[in-house]
DNA sequence: ATAAGCTATAACGTAACGTCAGAGTCAAGG
DNA sequence: CCTTGACTCTGACGTTACGTTATAGCTTAT
């Protein structure tokens, strides 16, 4: 019943190597090992491994499609909804370039000259890379509303004013240990023990920071200039090197 | 007139960056560059452009572009008509995969399950590749280049000004060892040794020289006038003598 | 029991750029 | 005339999504 790496591969038709990196990087790993080490995939795994090659053809990262699929508000039929539209417009944008073809194959017969503009206007991407955005940023507000929210909620609801002179306190001293560290980049591991440390914080005081919402944080601190603002009070520049730090944090907790 | 990269980039909608390495691989070269060393692109660059944007969306890699727009034989309205198909068939392939979505969102709805041929079947890429290794070769035909062309392409795109000093002396060698053994005539052993070690030399340096290569090549020796003057450089008469007597090593090699 | 065909991990390679760093260029305004 | 900000250049290293190769273990049919 389950299914080896060649036959999944050849089922979809994508490579084996291409199944083993899916699963390095736990965008989907199979639901069963054997114990000769085996990949043996499900049909349940074949259903998430559709998914994902649906995100692949609207041209998300593979890290992107990872963090929408995880991510707890994930709700595959609407997701489908949008990939449909997303799709529409893909083929939008051929019929564009189709019709520019038609235009500069016009252009040579007559010896007429097509002017710049026209020529390139059908390339445009802007309309897919912006409904692609809105996606993303839509899935990650969902789960702004979820289990990790109402933890917080939850949690910060009964701090006292000294709880939270504390909790701040406790930032602060991490923000600047990671800003007398700047210097020697994101990766260094100095710098990473104190995001770590940044990260056990927040669960501590918030809650439980799993390195999905981690991540998305991270990208929170220079996508939202609210964010972004507060950080570089410490130092300018220290919201995208902080996210940085906190990319790689998560990246190598994965290896 | 000319434009400069930063106007072209945004006129297209791609990055500096991106013509920088088009340039870089000898893609897209502007048409001049200013005293300061600024790449200054003319109307026609920007034709070209277009051209090479209808690859990329087509799925062609940049060599195999360069390769295809380059060649003496490239036929730009032919081109043209090929694109369209390859973007008919790529917009089939779009509602495949639309109509794949629909069906999985109803099969979500109705509860039933979709079963994995059926899942599958919209992302297959055969029919849109057979086309593209059609057409590529076409062109590449047309050119008379082949692999051997590409082989050596490759080989030497990654010797060191070191790798290639020792490649010439290494030929030099064999010439002057042929012309040492040039009174005994094109049939001799020693000079067939040479010849032998000549076609291994090619092979090792360039590209696999078959027999048949080896044969055109002695023909280029008397043919083409460039060749004859540096062959002849070493001794009056040698590039004659060269193609005689790799004529006999090939024919010696069928039976 | 042995070959053929599959599986694993590890690690380096590749394509098409992205992203700095360090330095020169150029047009507009003070 | 000089400065400043936007633009340009050339490296050169980083990144994504795998491809490729090497080495070794597993499995199945003859």
């Amino acid at each position: 019943m389950p299914y080896k790496v060649k036959e999944v591969a050849d089922m979809v038709g994508i490579s084996v190597r291409t199944l083993h990196h899916y699963d390095q990087i736990g965008l989907l790993k199979p639901e069963s090992v054997n114990s000769a080490g085996y990949r043996l995939y499900t049909d349940h795994d074949l259903e998430k491994l559709q998914q994902v090659l649906f995100f692949k053809e609207l041209g998300f990262s593979l890290q992107e499609t990872k963090d929408i699929i995880n991510s707890p508000g994930f709700d595959r039929k609407n997701a489908l909804q949008n990939h449909k539209e997303l799709l529409l417009k893909k083929r939008n944008r051929i019929d564009e370039i189709i019709k520019s073809v038609e235009k500069t194959i016009q252009s040579i017969e007559g010896g007429i000259e097509m002017d710049n503009k026209e020529r390139f206007k059908a390339f445009d991407m802007s309309e897919i890379e912006k409904h692609q955005e809105k996606y993303a940023e839509e899935t990650k507000q969902k789960y702004g509303h979820t289990d990790a929210y109402k933890e917080s909620q939850k949690k910060t609801s009964k701090y006292t004013k000294e709880d939270w002179a504390a909790i701040m306190s406790r930032g602060d001293e991490i923000y600047k240990r990671i800003v007398s560290h700047m210097d020697k980049g994101p990766a260094d591991p100095d710098v990473q023990q104190a995001v770590g440390d940044f990260r056990q914080h927040i669960t501590d005081s918030f809650y439980t920071c799993t390195p999905e919402i981690f991540r998305g944080l991270g990208e929170l601190y220079v996508s939202d200039e609210r964010f972004t603002a507060n950080i570089d009070k410490y130092k300018l520049g220290l919201a995208q090197f902080l996210r940085d730090a906190m990319h790689i944090y998560c990246d190598n907790l994965e290896k």
